[in-house]
DNA sequence: GCAACCCTGACACGCCTGTGTCAAGGTTCT
DNA sequence: AGAACCTTGACACAGGCGTGTCAGGGTTGC
C-alpha cells in the first residue's frame, strides 16, 4: 500500500507537515483521508507537491496567486470578468517593470502570431 | 482637454487619491504624466478605474490577485508551469469549499460543451 | 499499555497588502 | 505672490499569508 502519513510525505516533498495541512486548507492539494482520520498521500499527492515547490521557486509565486488561479477555473463568472477587465488593458499596456519589459515582448510576438498576424501594419 | 489629475480623477472613480497611486505602483492602471510630472487620467484610464472598482467588489478579489494575472499575460513560462500544475489537479479536484460546488460544476460542463462544439454560431 | 505517531486548535511572529496622513518641496492660475 | 494644487517619501496600522511550536486528545503497532 503506497499512501505516506503526513510526516513521511513532508520527508520526501520537501515541505513541513505545518505547510502540508496549509496547503489543503488553501485546497490545493487535499490527500484523502484514512477511516480515523489521518492524512494519506498518495503518489500523485506526492509529486503535485514537489512540482508545487518547484512553481513557486522558479517565478517567486505564492500560494495564495495559485489558489487565486484555482478560483478562476471553478467560478466562470470571475474568470470572464477578470479576462474581460485584462483585455481592454491590453491594447494599450500600461507602465511595466523594467525587468520584464523582455518578456512582454516574448508574450506579444507570441500573442501576434497565435492570432494568425492580423495587424502587421 | 479631457484628462482629470489625480484629485478629480479619484472624485469621480471612488478610489482615494492614496489608492490611484498605488494601483499605477502594482502596474495595474498607469495615467500619463504631464511635462512637470502630474498624472494625467483620460477617460479611458476613468473607466477602467471604475471597472476595476467593480471587479474586486463583486467577486472578492484582490489588487494583487489581478496583478498575478497580469503576470501571467507577460510571463509566458510562468503561464505554461502554472496551467500545467491546474491541468494535472482538474483529472481529480480536490476539496472544493462548499460554497463553490455549484460554479465548479458549472465551469466544468460548460468546458464539455465547449469542446464538444467548437464554434457553433 | 506505552511509545510514537496523528488530529485540531491556538498563540506567535515577520512580512506583504491596502490604506490614511503628514512633510518638504515643485507647479499652476489668478 | 499666494492659494490650491501636484510630486515623492515616510511613518503607521489593520488584516492576511506563511510558518513554527505547543497543548490536549485520539490511533497504531509492538
Amino acid at each position: 500500500m503506497d499512501a505516506l502519513t503526513i510526516n513521511e510525505a513532508a520527508e520526501t516533498t520537501g515541505w513541513s507537515p505545518r505547510m502540508l495541512r496549509y496547503i489543503e486548507r488553501v485546497g490545493l492539494v487535499g490527500p484523502k483521508r484514512s477511516a480515523s482520520g489521518y492524512r494519506l498521500y498518495g503518489p500523485a499527492e506526492l509529486q503535485r507537491l514537489r512540482t508545487l515547490r518547484e512553481l513557486l521557486e522558479r517565478h517567486d509565486v505564492s500560494l495564495s496567486d495559485i489558489a487565486f488561479e484555482l478560483r478562476m477555473r471553478n467560478e466562470p463568472q470571475l474568470r470572464d470578468d477578470t479576462e474581460a477587465w485584462l483585455e481592454a488593458e491590453a491594447e494599450r499596456p500600461v507602465h511595466i517593470p523594467a525587468a520584464d519589459w523582455l518578456l512582454w515582448e516574448q508574450n506579444k510576438h507570441e500573442k501576434l502570431l497565435a492570432l494568425g498576424t492580423p495587424e502587421i501594419a
